[in-house]
DNA sequence: TGTACATCAGTGAACGCGCGTTCACTGATGTAC
DNA sequence: TGTACATCAGTGAACGCGCGTTCACTGATGTAC
């Protein structure tokens, strides 16, 4: 009973500094991160602005909060896999859409901030897509396509491109830019 | 005699209104374009706040004039030329450290608004990004390679990921991603 | 040429407002014994 | 088991500060005649 309800505390902390997360992704897709202030994050997450100092000790604390927490598992989710090139290329294209389908403010995010004023983010976001190269090297790898990775950095630079560009797209611009992203990548296979 | 006092007028003004825009530069690469104020601005201008309503109705205003005035210049001088396609491909390589060198703020502004949270931002980017691209076409069409439309834009991506990846090196890792980007372009022609 | 008027970039004072931050407090939950 | 104390997320009041904007004004320059 003591360890069930110490959890429970625990959880209810857990669920709050996620929402104050959400909602600045929700509020940075209108004007972009480095507008926020607490005050308008806590208000959007239903809490008041004092609060917000029991999660985060200022707005940096949580940016990169979110890029831990929440950018890190979807550019994770970017990792296609495929039992042939021409598979893994569609999966590639697949995970593309499904991102920008999923939780397109935080490929909004993502994409900003890569290029953003914030070095710290420019550095822990080029570390996360990095990781995303070396993955896509690897399943290259498995269908016997030496991906050399100078190429897979292009491919996932490409992958972010069509990833900013779906986002201003409808449903029937995003395929035809999911069919550009395979077609590029296949022509970067050489 | 009048037409020449009316010209020193007239210059006079676009003096401050080109200051305007550069003070807003200097100041978006330590904090970023959407958490400006037009005091802070004008403060770093050197002009009192209500000055600015002079030359712009508001901070989204000026951030449309800075990218027609400012960014669409050094988007076209990215445009590289050469006799061969060893050439135009070193010239690319070039005109991307050029550009990186002479004016990094302007740099930093082009690709954080690429994606930044201001659609109207990205939609004037993008028309002047896609307009490189049919440069680049005309280039390399130049020198009797035949660049598909959606090659062409895969390069130009390519090339600004390079930008933003030298903005953040010294003299020694620009080069090495001057390569890096020739070695990138290359490979996309297949 | 001189004179009277128009234009207009720049200004300082003033306004109401939302900001980040500090503080002391509440009350639910956890811990010790 | 009950009791006394500790912990800590959440809070409202209050602060000083910089913000965007309005306003009436100045003074240099342009224009009309």
């Amino acid at each position: 009973m003591v360890l069930r309800a110490t959890l429970e505390k625990k959880e209810e902390k857990e669920r709050v500094r996620l929402e104050l997360l959400r909602a600045t992704l929700r509020l940075a897709a209108a004007h972009g991160f480095a507008s926020l202030g607490l005050r308008e994050v806590s208000r959007e997450a239903g809490i008041a602005p004092t609060s917000f100092y029991r999660h985060f000790a200022d707005m940096n604390e949580l940016g990169l909060a979110l890029i831990g927490d929440l950018v890190g598992p979807v550019i994770a989710s970017l990792r296609a896999t495929g039992p042939s090139t021409e598979q893994l290329l569609g999966a590639l294209g697949d995970e593309m859409l499904a991102a920008v389908a999923d939780d397109p403010e935080l490929v909004r995010f993502l994409l900003a901030e890569r290029s953003g004023a914030f070095p710290s983010f420019r550095t822990l976001l080029r570390e996360q897509l990095s990781g995303l190269a070396v993955a896509l090297r690897a399943a290259f790898k498995h269908v016997n396509v030496e991906l050399p990775p100078l190429a897979a950095h292009a491919a996932v630079v490409l992958l972010l491109d069509a990833l900013g560009n779906a986002l201003d797209q409808d449903a029937t611009g995003r395929a035809v830019i999911r069919e550009q992203l395979v077609w590029s990548v296949q022509r970067l296979l050489g």
